[in-house]
DNA sequence: GACCTGCTGCGGCCTG
């Protein structure tokens, strides 16, 4: 038996799991492809034993393995995560070590130290563990083809985190390099649940493996619970908000059940205020409440991880900053709190409970307002009938594409026809044009036709005698490097303590509004501004709470196609009587009211509702294809309707639907309805209303940055979010004057259309309406389905110098009133 | 004193 699969069956004693047994054999055939494996079921063993193997195979005289000494690198790794590289290297030292294989292994991500970055300069481990930069990174030394022609297997952990991202595209790109190298070379990939699982191997593998590429589905799927926490009193249950403190004292007591949760929310500030009142009213627990999202000092972070791993936390309360990586043991109880906006997003949550094998994955829904019980209630649909979210790869980013090309003309140069197949080997680029690749190359050999005056973006040289082109000078190269990657942000202010540490990070805007001596909640405690300095704002801790929570500008992630429809299904359901969970009975009280006041819209039906208040006049339209496609549509809506006369309309939407608002009334038959909502014209009406420039020219910045246009400075000194806003600026209008094709100026286009506002998505939406009913309904008072929506107009339109909330609680009064006198 | 919506992730230089 080889000595490898010896040490996994006898030494550690495992079993291997089918999925683990069936991956191995497709290694040492030689095989590539895409494993689907559960959290916590062996899945670094599962894809890293099988190349250990295969060496031992080829190297079975162990006496002369002394002798080999540190073999060239064998293995890469790469992982979308630093933690989880780190995590990765320990597990898979113990098998090398164990069995005393006479490989290295090394980490290689930004983080680690200079020296061992030098000795990597010059020679690499055998087993590499890695991100998708730093892979490109070590590209773009001179000497890369040398280093990484021996690498007989690649691992990509977390695919299907990676794949629908410009740093997929990365990692595709640095895949087909290597696979250049060494054509025998295997790829697998690791992957959880998602709906495309095929296509996603397919990417991984580009064009060459794709055919004999395998699928290895892990474990039968493992079984996830969700159950929802069902407010005792709908009644005084809010139909809009999104706090969902309501439910803190039932939180409390299933926290008090168990030795350790996880508390999911949607987003920092309500992280942060569910630690606040947690910590308030179990104040013996401080020590086992922890806090960790995005905009905390990656120290502390680091802190509540290790403390996590070693099993000492109660409770953590947490954004999607904890999906991945940290390799915890499970915990007794996972919550979310709010909308879970996605099947896959809530089953990979559930996933954190219940780690052993057969063991049953747990997840405890909090809904925040009524319509969210029928989000949970849709989600385990969606789980038991396996409809789970697709990943879309992306399409030709030429960003990516121009970025590359100056990393592999560092990277020992390249010539100019193998590399275009090379890259037409990927899946991102298998459709690149001729005329694509060469505007591509005239882009970093000239600057393309508004730079060419310009030396600096003449980045690339043509051969000169060896038809090789090689980056232009040492300085470009060195510069290059400071900018690979494709995760651009802007700046922030940090938030340090007068005497001490960095607590983290938030938005300019939100400091700009505070004046010293004003107190604020971050990273899990109160705080008083001292004064701000340098894009630092000084704090020290302050004695009482302030509601003041920090609010971050971050995705807007709408309800995923899947949820959507399934929660749609649940509105059919409530329509044929069939309550059959708890959290439609729930419900039904609101979905009662609904019927009653307006109408339960059916599958085939567009409900359409108006109303008038003492703001204007409403009308409110519930397609239920989520927030993105709902703002399209809003704006296309308004546009449209103010083409056929002027009129000042506002457009507020949310998941489920939108509300059109206007100062005078809007007579509108049927036809009228049909015109707006064609899709003729669809895009070009889009573009015209949305103020498209404006739209592309913001998110021209971060094309700009990745393809290397803008440098933004040197580390620690990095230049402000205005310096980048305005050079990027200044490149837009150079290219939208002198050139006009641009291909970064049309990506700019199709990144708005296509990721900001779903065009493809709102597209279906109006095919899909155009085969519905209209059904029009006056509301004599706003229906539960229209009052989120006319609560968060008034929240962004600030259309009233009362209070919001006084408001909205002074309608939700009237309405329960009325509810009570029906 | 109450009210509050919006995720995540990486990498780099200089000197002797």
């Amino acid at each position: 038996m080889n000595v490898v699969r010896h040490w996994f069956t006898q030494q550690r004693g495992y079993t291997p799991f089918d999925f683990q047994q069936q991956t191995w054999d497709a290694q040492l055939a030689g095989a590539s492809g895409l494993v689907h494996a559960p959290t916590g079921m062996g899945k670094t063993f599962a894809v890293g034993l099988g190349p250990m193997m295969r060496w031992c195979d080829a190297h079975p005289d162990r006496q002369s393995w002394a002798a080999l000494k540190s073999p060239p690198l064998t293995m890469l790794w790469i992982t979308p995560l630093r933690a989880l590289a780190s995590d990765t290297a320990n597990s898979l030292r113990e098998p090398i070590e164990d069995v005393g294989l006479p490989w290295t292994l090394e980490l290689r991500t930004g983080d680690v130290s200079s020296s061992i970055k030098a000795r990597q300069k010059k020679r690499l481990p055998s087993v590499l563990v890695t991100t998708p930069e730093s892979l490109s990174l070590l590209l773009s030394y001179a000497d890369a083809k040398a280093k990484f022609a021996h690498v007989q297997s690649v691992v990509v952990d977390e695919w299907h985190e990676l794949m629908s991202t410009k740093r997929g595209t990365q990692t595709e790109l640095g895949l087909a390099r290597l696979r250049r190298w060494n054509p025998a070379m295997q790829t697998w990939g690791l992957s959880a649940t998602m709906g495309n699982l095929e296509q996603a191997r397919d990417v991984l593998l580009g064009r060459a493996k794709a055919k004999s590429g395998v699928l290895i589905r892990g474990e039968s799927q493992k079984a996830v619970r969700i159950e929802t926490i069902v407010p005792d009193d709908l009644e005084r249950f809010p139909w809009a908000g999104h706090l969902g403190l309501k439910l803190l004292p039932q939180v409390l007591d299933e926290l008090d059940k168990v030795g350790s949760a996880l508390l999911f929310t949607n987003t920092r500030s309500q992280a942060e205020l569910w630690f606040a009142a947690i910590v308030k009213h179990r104040p013996n627990w401080i020590g086992e409440v922890a806090l960790h999202h995005g905009s905390l000092d990656r120290k502390l972070r680091q802190k509540v991880e290790d403390l996590l791993r070693e099993g000492k936390l109660r409770c953590v309360v947490c954004t999607s900053s904890l999906d991945l990586g940290v390799d915890f043991s499970p915990v007794d109880r996972v919550f979310q709190v709010g909308s879970p906006k996605g099947v896959a997003r809530l089953m990979q949550r559930a996933g954190r409970s219940g780690h052993q094998p057969g063991a049953v994955s747990r997840v405890l829904g909090v809904p925040t307002h009524a319509f969210e019980l029928i989000e949970f209630a849709a989600a385990r649909v969606g789980i038991e009938g396996k409809r789970v979210e697709s990943r879309r790869p992306l399409d030709r980013p030429i960003d990516v594409l121009v970025q590359h090309l100056v990393t592999v003309a560092a990277g020992g140069g390249f010539d100019e026809h193998a590399l275009y197949e090379e890259v037409k080997a990927t899946y991102a680029f298998r459709d690149l044009s001729a005329e694509q690749w060469q505007w591509a190359m005239d882009f970093v050999t000239r600057g393309g036709k508004a730079l060419y005056a310009y030396p600096h973006y003449r980045r690339v040289a043509p051969p000169n005698g060896d038809g090789q082109y090689h980056v232009s000078s040492q300085q470009i190269a060195k510069q290059h490097r400071m900018g690979i990657g494709t995760i651009t942000s802007d700046a922030a202010m940090i938030v340090k303590l007068a005497r001490g540490r960095s607590l983290g990070t938030v938005e300019e805007s939100f400091i700009a509004r505070l004046k010293p001596g004003d107190r604020f909640l971050f990273a899990g405690q109160p705080l008083e501004l001292i004064k701000t300095q340098n894009m630092t704002a000084y704090v020290r801790r302050a004695t009482r709470l302030s509601g003041n929570v920090p609010r971050w500008q971050g995705g807007k992630s709408p309800l995923s196609t899947q949820l959507a429809d399934a929660v749609r299904a649940k509105f059919d359901d409530a329509l044929a009587e069939r309550f059959t969970d708890d959290e439609m009975r729930a419900v039904r009280p609101l979905l009662e009211l609904q019927r009653q006041w307006s109408r339960l819209p059916a599958a085939d039906e567009l409900l359409i509702e108006s109303a008038t208040s003492r703001e204007g006049h409403h009308l409110f339209a519930y397609p239920f294809q989520g927030r993105l496609v709902h703002e399209g549509l809003g704006a296309l809506l308004a546009y449209r309707l103010s083409q056929q006369a002027p009129r000042s309309i506002t457009a507020t939407v949310n998941d489920y639907g939108l509300e059109l608002m206007c100062p005078e009334p809007i007579a509108m038959d049927e036809k009228a309805w049909r015109d707006v909502l064609s899709t003729d014209r669809l895009v070009e009406d889009l573009l015209a209303c949305l103020n498209a420039t404006e739209l592309a020219r913001r998110q021209f910045r971060e094309i700009a940055r990745v393809a290397g246009l803008i440098f933004t400075g040197y580390p620690g000194q990095s230049k402000s979010t205005r310096q980048l806003q305005a050079s990027s600026e200044l490149f837009y209008d150079v290219f939208a004057e002198f050139d006009a094709d641009n291909l970064l100026l049309d990506q700019a286009r199709r990144e708005v259309l296509e990721e900001q506002l779903e065009v493809r998505r709102l597209k279906q939406a109006l095919e899909r309406i155009e085969a519905m009913r209209l059904v029009r309904v006056t509301l004599e008072q706003l229906s539960p389905l229209a009052f989120p929506l006319w609560a968060e107009h008034l929240r962004e339109n600030h259309v009233t110098s009362e209070h919001w909330s006084d408001r909205v609680r002074a309608m939700a009064v009237a309405l329960e009133k009325v509810a009570d006198d029906g």
